[in-house]
DNA sequence: CGGGTTTATTTTGCATACAAAATACGTTAT
DNA sequence: ATAACGTATTTTGTATGCAAAATAAACCCG
């Protein structure tokens, strides 16, 4: 007989997740204080499992602790931008080196497609989806490291420079660069040169960083 | 007048601390489930703290939750360090171009004394000081880096491959190795030499991967 | 004996209760 | 009016209680 058990995670796990969505959309903005009442009654949860998830975000770094005053959402520094910046380059530029030694050819070839749609969307001026499929694309190659523990790390450190948003003020000028080192990306990666790919990778996050930080206000 | 307040830490922090010292030091092993009501009393707490701090470990990747189940201290595995050491050379070597750039003068001669200190502990057959020290350079280098992000994040790696256990397999070929390559380390570091101290740093945990890769038992 | 099933015990998951700290509020005095 | 103090309320930190799941033990039947 097949197991009909539906196993579903605990409580606090799916209340982690929950509050991970909420604080990566914005609709929990960075030092917002996460009142346990309040978010018990939202979720309709006790207080256990909600602490339980909040204690998780926080050694992931997406909440801070404050003594006997709770915890509010981590905010994401200039400063902090500035040293994570360099550890995803060489991490990206680490995974895509790999990427061009182990990915099969057709998954290579399905990243083709994405970047295309990516370019067309550049062409029209479509922001949120070029944004969409820009991810979709570096997560690939992330992935196709074939490095778990990579792929953990680099979200993880990704996850926080997402949370600054500095995407609206991208210019045209450092669109178009990053679009062009994007093709270069991709005729890197179907050459199957791991040391070139993973030079582009770090100068893309190079063009990324002067982006970023010239247009973030400093010591948010 | 001056504050007497001693702002002591919330207690599932304490026990967060004591579990990961517990679990670092091998007292409690790999694979050993934890007890809730065992451990509360061990530490006089209650269980609402200890399982707060459990959660925490958790994310940290120190235990693995197992739902109903309770918790059990995780297991590094051959493939989990064979996944983490390419990411630890890629982010040691990161932060030795850093700390080449950044470190001070004085800051350098003292790793040069500790160095030296090291050597002598090699050439005397002391092997817990030796990795001792060789553990202190490693930390003052990555410190060197001047990038907390970057020094959490390997430190983080750096932990799960410790908890592997493979030290005393290290034979005397490759200690020797190890040994020299440290000198050309602190010289490029004194040199102020970024890309050479990479370079070697990347080596060097090359080094560190055949020595441990050779005799760990597969699929711990 | 031994395999399998039922029952008892332990252990975990979640909710609630109580105490201590922090915050908000109101009162008084200047 | 406002600054300062004291009190009330809220909010967090920790402990305990109860139900469900898992494990261990007892039991039955072949």
């Amino acid at each position: 007989m097949y197991s009909n058990v539906v196993v579903r995670a605990p409580l606090h796990i799916q209340v982690a997740e929950r509050l991970r969505l909420l604080i990566d959309s914005g609709e929990l903005a960075p030092s917002t204080r996460l009142n346990e009442n309040e978010l018990c009654q939202n979720m309709g949860v006790s207080r256990t499992p909600l602490r339980e998830a909040i204690r998780s975000l926080a050694t992931e770094g997406l909440v801070e602790l404050q003594p006997n005053r709770g915890a509010i959402v981590s905010v994401v520094s200039h400063d902090d931008v500035t040293e994570i910046l360099p550890i995803m380059a060489s991490l990206e530029g680490l995974a895509g080196r790999l990427a061009a030694l182990h990915m099969q050819t057709d998954q290579i070839k399905q990243i083709r497609q994405i970047h295309n749609q990516m370019v067309t969307h550049y062409q029209k001026n479509e922001v949120t989806e070029y944004f969409e499929t820009n991810r979709l694309i570096h997560e690939l190659i992330t992935e196709g490291s074939g490095n778990q523990t990579l792929v953990d790390t680099i979200n993880s450190l990704s996850a926080k420079v997402r949370r600054a948003r500095f995407s609206a003020q991208m210019t045209r000028e450092s669109w178009a660069k990053a679009v062009s080192e994007h093709e270069e990306m991709i005729t890197a990666l179907e050459a199957r040169d791991p040391n070139r790919l993973e030079a582009i990778l770090i100068q893309h996050v190079e063009t990324k960083r002067t982006t970023i930080l010239g247009s973030l206000q400093q010591s948010q």
